[in-house]
DNA sequence: TTTCAACACGAAATCGATTTCGAGGGGTTT
DNA sequence: AAACCCCTCGAAATCGATTTCGTGTTGAAA
């Protein structure tokens, strides 16, 4: 690695010294307009710049936020991302990120490589083993060292911070009161184990729905997925042993493999059974047919996340109280819920 | 931000010099065991972590490794952050990433914001406004500094560093000679325009198979894609003016769009006509039919490049010559191949 | 008793930048 | 001519760690 101008070189080249050229190079009154130009003109000719590391040292920040997410081949997070990095940017911040894949310890190890100086602050969605062992400590501590945090998505409700969530039970309702507007009477959902935040909102949004349609609860069309690897043939066998006319399903994975399913069992996806998704993917949209699905807006809420992260930490407003910031979900209608023999009520 | 435990205020409050703290914390045989222990104790009972800024500062390196890819809401480079992210940690590196959303401009500001102490060395997947210009100095400028580049899939022959590249051209040529075997005579692709090394070298692979195979090569069966948002109209208007029995794609857009026209023309994949595509991800799994494709190995080209760069970095070989890893690609082979009326050759 | 080595620790330099404070030189005021 | 001020610049502290070198003490060897 060859070494790089730094401000001792400029000043013995120049004869003067390291403060001197310091304060030209930031335009101090201090320094006459000859020697100003001069030190300029040979920095600019060298095309020197700060040493970044030297500069977070001095001011005790790094101009960088770290990232922690527990996966990212998955079009949500990356969506996230594309909106925490576009505002970190714009505001002149770096963006750490780190991956979890949904360990306890791989996020318990990138926290602490991150609490160490390396980030001004945090912005997480906690990782699934994180919620099942119910064990934040790692959490509680960098928070308790001042150091700012916002949670996304999967957000913890015992840990105080700012949140930046979706209405996951509220996009789940409406999701499936479209579904019930199309003539469905028998729904089946798919979500996952209730340890999952969202899962168990969307599970709820599904309930809350039902009932206000006074549609009967039938916990025998209520599919819990905990293995998501194999959930395909478990969705299978879910939907073959039962008669339904609409399904939703808590994420794009899901909707798929009982939209395969239903297509297996010589029925059809929307003439026989309406599909309604959740997230809104690469996936969603270039389905046969294409799904209809709640739109997570995963861009607005990195975006929003990175912005209540930024402003805490520039303003330092450590008093201030936390606040919880609600993404809304939007419908998207497309084919999978498209209704030709049933009429929409 | 509430100050953290420094040496100092470790020294101070054990009432010994600084460096005896440090030496202490690192078990120096210059202290006393007495000593030692007790400052371990102090150190351990109040979690003192060494500032990793001034760590960098010190060592001049920053254990951190930067990642500037054109897009990531796409499984391709998903998956090469996984692979990266993966060695970069076992390795005890963080990974700072970049997007330059294909613009040339962002690609310019994240290498100059990382290249002034922030990271060791980079890993890149050039973007594509950046390959249409044909301006690289922003890469020799960094470069030349000494700074290590990895570059990965969307690589600049023009520079010399190492590389990690997948066999474009022999994948494209397997897979349209599985198409041929399985009985295609008339196979057409849908490519990107030539600026984009990797849609260059793939269409080579598909003239290469064709030639191979003493097929005609018609002019008419190449569609070049300039506007990827608006392919979709532009792929239905080609396919539904031409008679072809194979489809050749250079990503998942393209084969999905592909398969849609086709059956939106009546006809039927794989029944009349196969369709083969590029990059394996979630998409080409889930799609219906399953679609047939080349796997690129993205974590594994991101492992690759991330210990490549790290090598570099850690063996500080400046003077050992660059090498130009090739990934080998591998067919998968889904419904989209699976035909049922063209016997095998 | 003198000398010397081993031991245990501290002072200071260093990494690269910023910033406070002080100082020398030139000119102006009384 | 004495007092003063302003302009311009440099020395040194600082951020938090590591590391070299030096120093004082103790004990043993001569």
């Amino acid at each position: 690695m060859k070494p790089k101008l730094t401000l001792k070189q400029i000043a013995r080249e120049l004869d003067v010294s390291v403060s001197t050229v310091s304060k030209a190079l930031r335009d101090s009154p201090e320094i006459s307009d000859d020697t100003r130009q001069k030190i300029q003109a040979f920095a600019k000719l060298y095309n020197y710049k700060p040493n970044n590391i030297a500069l977070s040292l001095k001011n005790r920040r790094t101009k960088t936020i770290g990232l922690v997410l527990p996966e990212i081949v998955h079009d949500f997070f990356a969506t996230v991302i594309s909106g925490v990095e576009e505002v970190a940017n714009k505001r002149g911040y770096n963006v750490l990120i780190c991956l979890s894949n949904n360990s306890f310890d791989r996020e318990v190890i990138n926290l602490e490589m991150l609490a160490n100086g390396s980030i001004d602050g945090f912005i997480l969605s906690v990782a699934k083993e994180t919620q099942q062992k119910g064990d934040y400590h790692h959490l509680e501590e960098v928070i308790s060292q001042g150091m700012p945090v916002v949670m996304v998505d999967r957000v913890v409700n015992d840990i105080i911070c700012d949140k930046v969530i979706i209405d996951d039970s509220d996009g789940a309702r409406d999701a499936v009161q479209q579904l019930i507007d199309n003539g469905c009477r028998k729904i089946a959902i798919i979500t996952t184990v209730d340890y999952i935040s969202v899962g168990k909102l969307r599970t709820e949004g599904y309930l809350r729905a039902l009932r206000n349609n006074d549609l009967e609860v039938e916990e025998d069309l209520i599919l819990k997925i905990e293995d998501v690897e194999n959930s395909h043939e478990e969705i299978a066998q879910f939907l073959s042993e039962r008669e339904v006319d609409g399904i939703f399903a808590v994420n794009e994975q899901f909707a798929t493999s009982a939209v395969k399913a239903i297509i297996s069992q010589g029925r059809s996806v929307p003439d026989d059974v309406l599909v309604f998704s959740f997230s809104d993917g690469e996936l969603s949209r270039r389905f046969i047919p294409t799904l209809s699905t709640v739109n997570q807006h995963g861009a607005e809420m990195g975006a929003k996340a990175a912005d209540l992260l930024l402003d805490r930490i520039e303003n330092d407003t450590t008093e201030e109280k936390f606040q919880t910031t609600i993404v809304k979900t939007s419908l998207i209608e497309r084919e999978s819920t498209q209704n030709r023999k049933m009429p929409a009520v």
